[in-house]
DNA sequence: ACATTATGTCAATTATCTTTTACATATTGG
DNA sequence: CCAATATGTAAAAGATAATTGACATAATGT
């Protein structure tokens, strides 16, 4: 399923997508992939994500 | 550095790293890795432990 | 209308997470 | 003292995250 907060909280930051991957060092289908969802990144990608976002693990990638 | 979090919040169930890996799906040395640290599981992994260990990815998995 | 940027997606390759097998030490209970 | 469990660690192989290059369609602004 898609991670449509990830996406939000990039538009909040206006942010495209390559502009997050440069930021946390890597490639823009690598963004695109965890927004689209169906993908697994690790969880040192996941945090860098959130830091340049201004959230936290909790609010972008938690799931009941 | 360690995760010194998930080894204590697994202490508190009782479980060994065994258990915990047959619990998430992984094997013993993944869980014993992970809580050396120096390694870098995926958020999916991740997630599956916190909801083992009853804890959230920001209680063991979020650093400052 | 045109150029530019942003996004979606794919195939092939590289990097790395994870497993398997194995051996070692420490600890606990009988 | 002994058997069983828990933990730490390592090398090789398998599974998958991530890159690279490419092509396509929307969206945006001039």
């Amino acid at each position: 399923m898609k991670n449509l907060r990830l996406k939000a909280a990039r538009a909040a930051k206006d942010l495209s997508q390559q502009a997050l991957a440069d930021a946390v060092g890597v490639s823009r289908q690598t963004i695109n992939a965890i927004e689209k969802g169906d993908y697994n990144p690790t969880i040192r990608l996941c945090i860098a994500i959130c830091k340049e976002l201004d959230c936290t693990l909790d609010q972008l990638f938690w799931e009941e």
